[in-house]
DNA sequence: CGGTTTTGACCTGCGC
DNA sequence: GCGCAGGTCAAAACCG
């Protein structure tokens, strides 16, 4: 745990405080706004930037507005506001002129400021509240929105299963649509986009779980609630078992966590529909960064059991398993790429079964949401069998992170390409460290960093984009396709509301996860309000970035 | 001394 | 059935 995220958890500030400061006659100077964070276990050391440049401003008051304590981690007793802003307001003004009026004078403001500072804290507190509370609404309201999809795909599937033949007209028409030179959207994909918001909504769905709970106490709730989403409605399919780096296949090994293999046999009673079934659910979620380190950072604690040469690659393959719990069943493989040996290829299997800390939140609901949405495609398409003929490639010029969904049996694998185009949200760790820190460029899917990302994370931004936002240039089938690659570029008009949350969140990750404070404070502003603005910059792609370990 | 890493052996699935 | 490759086990070595 980064105990700078309860410095860094001064930041929240809104516009009922600027008010307050601004009765207070404190000529507080908005151009040159400068906030003093106090970090604990730093003491002494401040922090401080520029925090509101003049044509930001207007954003800046919303950025504090949604900067959640919460989500920084911090607890509401730490919700200090004098602290920063007397130290380093730049002309404080009333407060330092008493100094010559006298001494009684002086004791009476003094009283008169303090009421007034508890006046200001209890406002802020209420504001707070009443965030929070919004939250929860919204989150009931897409939660809502989110069971009425369900029902829609629910009902959209049972008529294609009544209808046998529709799988083909709509080949035919999808072909058709293709020749007339309309940007059409393979079936798969708009199962897979649906199931994907199902998977937000089974995120959302979870009844003692409000938002605020979740981000005052990070649990691994959100990837359990998404995948266990997944396991529950596969479950009569998928009987667990196999062997290898996806045991873990139905909810109750996971959450058993580890299963000797010699159990795992038992359970091994399975039509080969059913085995081609579990086959498709041992999803991975395999990370492409560089790194001259041995390993990414992702906030949980590994221990490797095993080393092999992999074929083709002259780079060993390291095994890991996740020992922040006993049994926990999540285990990662690392290897460098064989053609490039900057390039650290990380690939996730699993959820864990344990809570998590802040640090390892944001990866693990990250994979495990990439995981889903994979799962989601996997068993989306009207007769639960992945085509793999459909190749649908989309490549904008702005797009700057990558994923693939490579669904190649036997493990399908979303792969996140992070090798491209460093964004203002990277960091790298002090070359102290044997690890790096990273995240997903733009805010999308991010918080590799380290820090909690707000629940629907990746499944409600690739959900939506791949439901209702996303547009395909064209639709490619191969036949040859040793790999099944979709491919998919994204290009949101605006950022939604989650995704700015995210985007928040993601700063904060960067803040807590990074000692250059000033740096990640004001990337994560840029970040931000680049978002704000839908200057279309918030872009996720899935491209065709071929995986050569899978 | 307990936890982690190393490393060769072993197991299993898959293709031929 | 056989060989190969991926993945895991477990004993020994290592380390703080």
């Amino acid at each position: 745990m980064d105990e700078n995220s309860s410095g860094g958890g001064r930041l929240s500030l809104d516009t009922t405080l600027a008010s307050q400061l601004h009765k207070r006659k404190q000529s507080v100077d908005f151009d040159h706004f400068t906030l003093s964070c106090r970090s604990s276990n730093d003491a002494g050391r401040v922090a401080e930037m520029d925090f509101f440049p003049v044509e930001k401003k207007a954003c800046a008051v919303a950025v504090a507005d949604k900067v959640q304590p919460a989500s920084l981690g911090i607890k509401k007793e730490d919700f200090t506001v004098n602290t920063g802003l007397r130290l380093l307001t730049a002309n404080t003004g009333s407060d330092q002129s008493t100094v010559d009026d006298g001494l009684s004078r002086n004791e009476d403001d003094d009283k008169e400021n303090k009421n007034e500072l508890v006046l200001i804290r209890a406002e802020l507190y209420r504001v707070n509240e009443e965030n929070q509370r919004l939250r929860g609404m919204l989150n009931q309201v897409t939660s809502n929105y989110n069971s009425l999809q369900m029902h829609l795909v629910a009902l959209m599937q049972q008529r294609s299963q009544r209808n046998g033949d529709e799988a083909a007209a709509d080949e035919k028409m999808e072909v058709k649509q293709h020749d007339s030179g309309i940007p059409l959207l393979p079936r798969q994909f708009m199962d897979l986009g649906r199931l994907v918001g199902m998977s937000a909504d089974a995120d959302a769905d979870e009844p003692s779980n409000s938002s605020s709970d979740r981000s005052l106490s990070p649990t691994n709730n959100v990837e359990s609630s998404i995948v266990d989403y997944h396991l529950k409605k596969t479950s009569s399919i998928v009987s667990g078992g196999g062997r290898g780096f996806a045991r873990e296949d139905s909810p109750d090994q996971g959450s058993q966590g580890w299963v000797p293999k010699s159990q795992t046999k038992v359970v091994d009673s399975k039509s080969p529909e059913q085995a081609q079934e579990a086959t498709m659910r041992k999803a991975r979620v395999s990370v492409r960064a560089r790194s001259e380190a041995p390993m990414i950072t992702d906030g949980c604690q590994w221990r490797k059991y095993g080393q092999k040469m992999a074929k083709g690659n002259p780079c060993p393959r390291a095994y890991y398993r996740c020992t922040m719990a006993t049994g926990c069943p999540v285990r990662k493989q690392v290897q460098r790429c064989a053609d490039d040996r900057t390039i650290l290829i990380t690939t996730y299997e699993g959820n864990h079964n344990h809570p998590l800390p802040p640090a390892a939140m944001a990866m693990a609901s990250t994979t495990s949401a990439a995981a889903s949405m994979l799962l989601s495609g996997s068993m989306s398409s009207a007769n639960g069998l992945m085509n793999s003929d459909f190749l649908t490639r989309t490549m904008l010029p702005c797009s700057s992170s990558m994923a693939t969904i490579s669904a190649s049996a036997p493990f399908p694998t979303v792969t996140l390409d992070l090798t491209h185009s460093p964004t203002p949200l990277q960091f790298q760790r002090p070359p102290q460290s044997s690890q790096f820190q990273m995240n997903f460029p733009n805010g999308v899917g991010a918080g590799f960093g380290g820090v909690p990302m707000q629940p629907p994370s990746l499944p409600q931004v690739f959900g939506k984009t791949l439901g209702s936002q996303s547009k395909f240039s064209g639709l490619h089938s191969s036949a040859v396709a040793d790999a099944v690659k979709f491919q998919h570029a994204i290009v949101p008009t605006a950022a939604p509301p989650s995704l700015l949350a995210d985007t928040v969140s993601a700063a904060t990750a960067a803040i807590t996860a990074d000692p250059n404070f000033t740096a990640a404070l004001a990337a994560a502003i840029t970040s931000i309000i680049g978002s704000k603005g839908g200057s279309g910059n918030q872009t996720s792609a899935i491209s065709n970035n071929s995986n050569s370990n899978q």
